[in-house]
RNA sequence: GGGAGCGUAGCUCAAUUGGUUAGAGCACUGGACUGUCGAUCCAGAGGUUGCGGGUUCGAUCCCCGUCGCUCUCGCCA
């Protein structure tokens, strides 16, 4: 094999004369019986080359060259002319489009079996098929421009790191299984039978270890697993990017994230990321029903329930007397939409836990059609709270639970500004959530859980209120929200054991179960914790923004179906009797007999 | 665990109300062709209609079950 000369989408004009070698696989083939033309294609671009009949033996092989075999090609390169009736010869659909290389010789490096597609066809493939024959999937241009934008991030994030002191440190990938939080994938332990380990769910308490143990700046680019169900944008097994910083405050990781984000979105997209504003959860629960609010267009939840008490709307005036509330949301033209699409709403805000979703239209001034004739008496009044014009539809989020409200209408807002395609493309609106609530009391367990994770620092000012009123105490966590999606989220820990003790009091775990499940944090803080905290990012979600993505499975390499299967490996699958001996593990006779069957 | 959609040639799809031998494009094989760039033209090969069962004179089509893929609710501190 020769040494290559240049990559397949090197050449131009100035190279003319040159002699070259490249290698790549046949993207195309033209035999026209005399002249041949072969596209060789690698991950740069590709080049056509021409076999003339004169080469005899470099045209023989080349008429045996079919879609996807490897070869290597030397020849001369030369600009493109004019044919017969002086008709530029030039390609512009090719960069390498102005030159051709007249070949003298081929390799054929590699045969190619009939692939089941080619690259050029994989966007018109099954995901099922792609993720089947995932090599020849990635041969995509899209798909090296993903993996290298995936490269060209994480360098970044290195280099961010880098220049700012901090150090990458690994931490285990076999941890200890702990109760809370997502389900745990379990991995036997052979030396220590009926024992397992888990799979970590985030470095979280290592990174903090880490800060105990005078690190200062620590970051990792690390791979986590949760055994949930996954979504279009969810995976089993996911990369986050993990940061922890000793003596700081939220101000400080704030800006070292910005700058970072900044960075990212210049190098990758030549955008400016600017100033990122920041808005209280409280604020973005009830203006936007969500904690990772779209601010790319408005359509914000305006508070009605005071006018919805005038009416004699049994729907309104019901949840009211129950404490509930009524908010409405202003869908700019919203009034073209069927009766049979809004239908279709009402059924589809079912699953968020409405009872049915009352609309009106705003027609002259006044609402019209859906509920209008129980609201008519308020109507004028409404349009003017609302802002609404005519040919707007207004939605009613109705319940005794204004959480449920909420919910309803941040799923809507979101969902009908898809659908009437009121986002503008290649809009960035970035947004920092502060002031959580440090935990929320769930009324089926009867207790106080954690918003973020036992370890996250209450603000300063309602310390006193872990005793009397944990509910309203806010905390020092953050989420960056971009264009709707969590980026990332992060707090300031707790550093201080007393304090962590009173935290895990107020959460209903008491000292033995502290101990048990956190003892060694617990044990770290007592020598010496400095004041620290950190964030995390979903890498694969920032690499899906950059390359416009909204399938996780576009932004890795090898991915996993929704049933966790990796269709190339065909994993998971059974094994030996005698493997599951050693790790002292029995199948379960029953599971056995359904995959049998 | 629930809801929805999809599954026909190697790939992407079609097939009238349930009715003749299940078709087309691309890919593949053979042939023709010296300027194409989605080459063109001629010919050919290629099918367990995901799998199992049922209804029917007759099933790609209707019914039941099952498997796979996708979206989604639950789940994801």
């Amino acid at each position: 094999m020769k040494k290559r000369t240049h990559s397949c989408g090197a050449l131009r004009k100035d190279h003319a004369g040159q002699t070259v070698t490249l290698a790549g696989w046949v993207n195309n083939y033209r035999d026209h019986g005399g002249v041949i033309f072969i596209d060789l294609r690698d991950r740069d671009g590709i080049t056509q080359f021409v076999f003339n009949p004169e080469e005899k033996e470099a045209h023989e092989l080349a008429s045996k060259l079919r879609l996807e075999d490897v070869a290597q090609i030397t020849g001369n390169v030369i600009e493109r002319g004019v044919d017969d009736k002086g008709k530029s010869l030039v390609n512009k659909k090719l960069a390498t489009g102005e030159v051709e290389v007249v070949a003298t010789g081929l390799e054929i490096l590699n045969k190619a079996e009939t692939p089941p597609f080619v690259p050029n066809d994989a966007h018109k493939v099954s995901e099922e098929k792609r993720l089947q024959y995932r090599f020849i999937d990635l041969r995509q241009p899209r798909m090296q421009e993903i993996l290298k934008t995936r490269h060209r991030v994480t360098k970044i994030m290195r280099d961010h790191y880098d220049s700012e002191g901090f150090y990458e440190i690994e931490t285990p990938f076999l941890c200890k299984s702990t109760p809370e939080g997502a389900r745990d994938f379990l991995v036997p332990s052979r030396l220590q039978p009926g024992s397992f380990y888990a799979l970590p769910q985030s470095p979280q308490l290592f990174k903090q270890i880490l800060m105990v143990s005078g690190m200062e700046k620590y970051f990792q680019i690390v791979r986590c697993f949760r055994d949930e169900d996954p979504r279009a944008d969810r995976q089993a097994e996911f990369t986050q990017l993990d940061v922890e910083m000793s003596f700081v405050e939220v101000e400080d990781i704030i800006t070292t994230h910005e700058s970072l984000m900044r960075k990212i979105w210049k190098t990758v997209l030549d955008v400016d990321v600017p100033e990122i504003p920041r808005m209280a959860y409280d604020d973005a629960i009830n203006n936007y029903g969500s904690d990772r609010p779209d601010l790319r267009f408005d359509m914000q939840l305006v508070d009605v329930t005071e006018l919805a008490s005038k009416t004699d709307f049994k729907v309104f005036t019901g949840a009211i007397e129950k404490g509930g509330i009524v908010k409405a949301i202003r869908v700019p033209g919203g009034a073209k939409l069927t009766r049979k699409q809004t239908d279709a709403l009402a059924v589809w805000v079912k699953d968020f836990g409405a009872g049915g979703l009352p609309i009106t239209k705003v027609v002259d001034g006044n609402v019209s059609t859906g509920i209008a004739k129980f609201i008519e008496p308020i109507g004028n009044k409404l349009v003017t709270l609302m802002g609404a014009e005519d040919g707007d539809l207004i939605c009613f989020g109705v319940d005794a639970k204004p959480a449920t409200v909420h919910r309803v209408l941040g799923e809507l807002r979101v969902k009908l500004a898809h659908d009437l395609e009121l986002i503008k493309e290649g809009d960035w609106k970035w947004v920092w959530i502060v002031d959580f609530p440090l935990v929320e009391y769930r009324e089926e367990e009867g207790r106080f859980f954690s918003t973020h994770h036992p370890f996250t620092a209450p603000n300063d000012e309602d310390i006193d209120k872990l005793e009397t009123d944990p509910g309203a105490i806010k905390s020092k966590a953050y989420d960056l929200v971009l264009n709707g999606s969590e980026l990332g989220g992060g707090s300031i820990r707790v550093h201080d054991m007393n304090m962590q003790k009173r935290v895990f009091k107020m959460l209903g775990i008491d000292e033995e179960e502290a101990v048990e499940k956190f003892g060694f944090l617990l044990n770290a803080l007592k020598f010496g914790a400095p004041p620290h905290g950190g964030i995390a990012f979903g890498l694969d979600r920032i690499v899906m923004h950059l390359c416009n993505t909204t399938n996780i499975r576009d932004v890795i390499a090898f991915p996993k179906t929704q049933t966790g299967a990796d269709l190339m490996l065909d994993a998971p699958s059974p094994v030996e009797d005698a493997q599951l001996k050693e790790l002292s593990i029995r199948k379960n006779l029953t599971t056995e007999k359904i995959i049998k069957e």
